[in-house]
RNA sequence: GCGAGAGUGGCGGAAUUGGUAGACGCGCUGGAUUUAGGUUCCAGUGGGGCAACCCGUGAGAGUUCGAGUCUCUCCUUUCGCACCA
């Protein structure tokens, strides 16, 4: 009899662990039992879990062996508790590092992308990943991105895509567009020449459209680690103020047609407008470029600080510098002539390109201020034990009244805020404002392997979307990639087309889209994996939101933003009714070696491939869940692997000693006081592990606790029936409770231990209450807070016999005798403290 | 600079609600078995002390009967953002 499907296994039990010999057959087993595939069943608890899907670069490293573990075992773990499972895998396909290898190794990226995921693919079924393989999902087939294609045309009729010009990195040598990282110290990474900076048309997404919403529906996500709600809340960067015109003198104003003649100012402290002794405009600023026009210092001045804002790094150490420009705006309250400058550290790029400033309340102001010798003037109050030179030291709370401003006096900060902006309001010099750092997101590249984005360029009708019905816009696949330019541009069978609103000659657009676009909805396809008339289908309300979802820390902000934005995307298309993808969000940390980081530059990389072939999966994947909780980086150890075979062969070898006695069936039951505590450390480990994991997600404590309970199966002796039920029901607990995290060895262990049906479809085992009752309790007895004794008492002692038990202690004696004994403390079940 | 974390044995890490600091594992020491060991088993393993005990969670203060845990000040460190008006 083969027991499902372990030829070779039939009755002696082999003494030691071998994983090559059961590895690939319990993964046959799964496969011919399709144990992972689920469809939708109505009257089931569906659970998602996903993994963020990999780039499929050639090899699984360590940080995908581990967060692949990580999933599958939270997977496995919902799956006993009953749950109906769906975890699939996928293939985030596009990208430059395909495009790399085809220069380097002259293989189109198609088939470099394929072959890399064929390899990956064998490696994670090595690993004993449980995924629904039906529903793989690969980014770079047009079966998947024509959805996209044909979403970025809903998205056009809708306004929610637009084009405008945007600055690029441009290679002069290689005629070609740069990515930021491949711009090292300002030249191009493969020509070494120096990058320019062009302007050219693109496409942007509208998410400051949804930036309110993305923020808002933060506080009502408790399933996400507040680190990561926090990145994604400064991300977004919402600020409430006004915006305020100021007059500007002379003719100057007639730069400034768009605010009717006037400098218009962001302001979040309308509170101390009162204080403003000058303001600042970014170098870019239309005033600044005019007064720099017949003043060579001053258009030198400009050069330098347009240089500055393209050298990133140096912001940091910039110095705050300045210049004025000649020019004098109004106060619109007091009337008086206040100087224009222009500054390095005003950003064109946020608010109006120009500040009020008010050096007595604002650090960044005063530090100018006190350079260029501007006054400062006080119009926020200290507090009464505050004492604040304030031509020395910028004053920021909020906490105070306002002083020097007029009718405005004494005022705190909401009042005067409101006072003054409900006074400019009323003669239109002021508007309520919010305003966001976010920025639209800008998805064209300038490459060839990505999602063609589906537009036609036709003299006469300008840009239009390609139509449904010719969609998908291929990507040829079978192309050269020389490295200068995109290949598409020297395909005229391509490019060129008709236009599909008039039927003239005109052109594709040649770039592609960001692969951050195909990432952001894959999870919903997953659910309409193959569902060729629409994105979604009626599958994705079944399997929506993702319940768990696990990645690496470093998408916390823009992936896992765009995710967000695409849901609601979807969701106002109609097409889901989740408002949010993830449910709830695990990421987990770093896989380090030697305290850094691991990886192919670091040259301190160790292949999983390698440590499975010599340990076998299940050990790597204890290693992994065992050395470090999931949330934290993981510091590698070959001793440790090791050390996680050795509790495998252990536990292999305890139960094999077990089953040569021959497998029990029958109800444990406790007779002795040996008997009862094994069968009460087993409820307990139970208890603790359902909880580490399906709680906690401290996989590391469960398998501790699970390490406990197999010592104290060592340590005891079975020398009856009764014993050896006992130890049945601790070794059964044992291998279900392993079974997410080694769930190969747990497969035959299981049917070792005399079962019948699969490991992986057994519930997870249940804490029998009654087991866990103590005849007896240990209290510890601490004298003035230091441990002094440890006392027995019956279970149902009370209060005064515990105290008089401590108290009678011959040890506890020599530390109260000869003292007054003030209070006692009992925690029950817990301790006694004696005071003296 | 701002924001969010983290500092515990030789090492990775436990201590979940303020209640026995160091679970579990690695490493190390001694012993047993073995022709041999990347084997297995037993005992030990924070520091000091023969011991009773004393000292110990980055530093210093505080709250408390009791603090790794709470509060304040400081130091170190990781991550994110970076002149956001």
């Amino acid at each position: 009899m083969l027991l499902n499907g372990l030829g070779g296994y039939p009755s002696a039990m082999k003494t030691q662990y071998h994983p090559a010999d059961i590895e690939p057959q319990v993964q046959a087993w799964w496969d011919e039992n399709g144990t992972f595939e689920v469809d939708e069943e109505a009257d089931k608890t569906p659970y998602y879990c996903l993994t963020m899907f990999p780039y499929p670069s050639g090899w699984l490293h360590m940080g995908h062996a581990r967060v692949l573990t990580i999933s599958d075992a939270v997977a496995r773990y919902q799956r006993m508790l009953g749950k109906h499972v769906l975890q699939p895998m996928g293939w985030d396909a596009f990208g430059m590092p395909a495009e790399n290898a085809a220069i380097k190794h002259g293989v189109p990226p198609a088939q470099w992308t394929y072959s890399n995921i064929e390899h990956m693919r064998g490696q994670m079924k090595l690993l004993g990943l449980g995924y629904d393989w039906r529903r793989e999902v690969t980014t770079c087939r047009p079966e998947y991105y024509r959805w996209e294609q044909w979403f970025f045309t809903k998205l056009f009729e809708k306004d929610l895509v637009y084009r405008k010009n945007s600055v690029v990195n441009w290679d002069p040598v290689d005629n070609t567009v740069l990515a930021t990282e491949q711009v090292i110290d300002g030249r191009g990474w493969r020509s070494g020449a120096l990058v320019e900076r062009r302007e050219i048309p693109q496409w942007f997404m509208r998410i400051t459209a949804y930036a309110d919403e993305l923020l808002s529906s933060l506080d009502d996500m408790p399933g996400w680690p507040e680190s990561v709600k926090t990145m994604q809340r400064n991300w977004i960067g919402r600020s409430e103020g006004i915006e305020i015109d100021f007059d500007v003198e002379g003719d100057y104003g007639d730069l400034l047609p768009e605010h009717d003649g006037k400098l218009r100012v962001f302001t979040t402290r309308p509170d101390t407008l009162f204080g403003v002794t000058y303001m600042a405009v970014a170098a870019e600023h239309p005033l600044a470029e005019k007064a720099a026009e017949n003043h060579p210092e001053l258009a030198a001045f400009l050069g330098e600080c347009k240089q500055m804002a393209s050298a990133e790094a140096a912001i940091e150490t910039a110095e705050k510098k300045g210049m004025p420009l000649g020019i004098d705006v109004i106060h619109p309250l007091t009337g008086e002539a206040v100087p224009l400058w222009v500054a390095n550290f005003v950003l064109m790029s946020y608010g109006t390109g120009a500040v009020m400033a008010v050096p007595a309340h604002d650090a960044r102001d005063h530090e100018f201020a006190k350079k260029y010798r501007l006054p400062i003037h006080q119009v926020i109050d200290c507090l009464p034990d505050e004492e604040v030179d304030i031509q020395e030291t910028p004053y920021l709370s909020k906490a105070s009244l306002t002083i020097n401003s007029g009718r405005f006096d004494g005022l705190d900060f909401n009042a005067a805020f409101d006072a003054i902006a409900d006074a400019l309001q009323a003669d239109g010099r002021a508007t309520r404002r919010v305003n966001y750092r976010l920025r639209d997101w800008g998805v064209s590249r300038q490459r060839y392997w990505g999602t063609p984005i589906p537009i036609i360029y036709c003299e006469e009708c300008g840009a239009v979307p390609v139509p449904e019905s010719d969609l998908p816009v291929v990507l040829p696949e079978d192309v050269v990639v020389s490295g200068t330019g995109s290949p598409l541009k020297d395909m005229p069978e391509w490019v060129n087309c008709t236009c599909p609103a008039c039927g003239k000659p005109a052109k594709r657009e040649t770039d592609t889209f960001d692969t951050f676009f195909e990432s952001s909805w894959y999870f919903a396809r997953y659910a309409s994996h193959d569902c060729d008339d629409a994105m979604l289908d009626e599958r994705a309300k079944y399997w929506l939101p993702v319940d768990q979802y696990i990645g690496g820390i470093e998408h916390a902000i823009l992936h896992l933003l765009y995710a967000r934005f695409f849901q609601k995307l979807m969701r106002d298309e109609g097409l889901t009714d989740a408002d949010e993808p993830f449910t709830n969000l695990l990421t987990q940390g770093m896989v380090l070696n030697e305290g850094r980081k691991m990886s192919k530059s670091e040259g301190n990389t160790v292949d999983p491939q390698a440590l499975i072939d010599e340990y076998g999966a299940d050990t790597v994947r204890l290693f992994m869940m065992f050395t470090a909780p999931p949330e934290q980086a993981l510091e590698w150890s070959d001793e440790g692997v090791a050390g996680g075979f050795r509790f495998l062969r252990r536990l292999w070898r305890a139960v094999a000693e077990h089953v040569e006695r021959g497998v029990s069936s029958a109800a444990p039951v406790v007779a002795t006081a040996v008997q009862k505590d094994l069968r009460r450390k087993t409820h307990e480990i139970i208890a603790k592990v359902s909880d580490d994991i399906g709680r906690r997600y401290t996989f590391n404590t469960a398998i501790a606790g699970v390490m406990e309970l197999l010592n104290a199966i060592s340590a005891f002796e079975v020398t009856s029936d009764a014993d050896q039920a006992i130890r049945q029901e601790a070794l059964d607990a044992i291998v279900l409770m392993l079974q997410p995290i080694v769930p190969h060895v747990s497969h035959v262990l299981w049917h070792e231990l005399g079962h019948a049906g699969a490991v992986v479809d057994q519930r997870w085992p249940e804490v029998d209450k009654a087991a866990l009752v103590r005849d007896e309790l240990q209290f510890v007895v601490q004298v003035n807070g230091k441990l002094r004794a440890r006392v027995t008492v019956p279970a149902d002692a009370d209060k005064a016999l515990i105290e008089s038990t401590a108290m009678g202690d011959a040890n506890v004696q020599q530390f109260i005798a000869d003292k007054d004994v003030r209070r006692v403390i009992v925690v029950p079940g817990k301790l006694v403290n004696i005071v003296v």
